[in-house]
DNA sequence: TTCGTAGTTTGACGGATGTCGTAGTACGGT
DNA sequence: ACCGTACTACGACATCCGTCAAACTACGAA
């Protein structure tokens, strides 16, 4: 290392700051929702090259921090790679069934979608 | 009348067009959150005027119409009034729980809100 | 028919958003 | 020390979004 001591910190929110709306604004994206779903559907924590997305890794960069300053994911850094996990615990505190909710609503469509053509 | 046969018809998806993202998009704006409370406080139709926003009539207008578009309202006019009612069935038919389970996540945000000024 | 009330439409404007390409930074391995 | 991998940062761009004011339309009442 040369100066920094913490070398990447990664703001989040806290707890008591994630706010609904944005946490709804999050959700409202289709690529962050796929994000969201395969996060939940992995049920670990993953690397971010670990979900392909259709769109550049500027792109996904920006989706990333989309979620994570909403509070909807958690991101630490493990050498080169960027883990993330869905904030569950914080999410379920804040907005009982919130998240379950969304992603069942998510998967039903999605298999909607699947059927219908 | 003078020309029109149907004068006023409102455009709204049917039950099949409505998008999980579309809903998501609508709830996420604060004002817009603020009328479908109120709706759903009421639990019946209401006259946009019975709902006090902080916005102009125009803004008004437009926020009613994403509500509309996206699935969340059923609006109907009755004379000069345009009553309005949230589609709770189809909604819950689309995506079981989720309207209920935001009311209840900005009923908590609220009262938070409320509690630490 | 005239007026007032209720809501719409249009145009404008500033700011946010989603997307990309290019250049840059950090870390691990050779 | 060097290189490759993984992700970030920045700038650009087109689009969308929330907001307003002003002009307009539709209906009911006087």
């Amino acid at each position: 290392m040369t100066t920094a001591t913490n070398p990447r910190a990664l703001p989040h929110p806290a707890r008591e700051e994630i706010r609904l709306e944005a946490v709804l604004h999050a959700l409202a994206d289709p690529v962050r929702l796929l994000i969201v779903r395969t996060l939940a559907a992995a049920d670990v924590e993953l690397n971010c090259s670990a979900i392909e997305l259709p769109v550049t890794k500027s792109t996904s960069t920006h989706h990333f921090r989309v979620l994570r300053e909403s509070g909807v994911i958690r991101q630490t850094y493990q050498g080169t790679a960027k883990m993330t996990a869905l904030r569950h615990d914080d999410l379920d505190a804040l907005f009982p069934g919130l998240l379950p909710t969304v992603l069942t609503a998510a998967g039903h469509q999605s298999a909607r979608d699947t059927v219908r053509g």
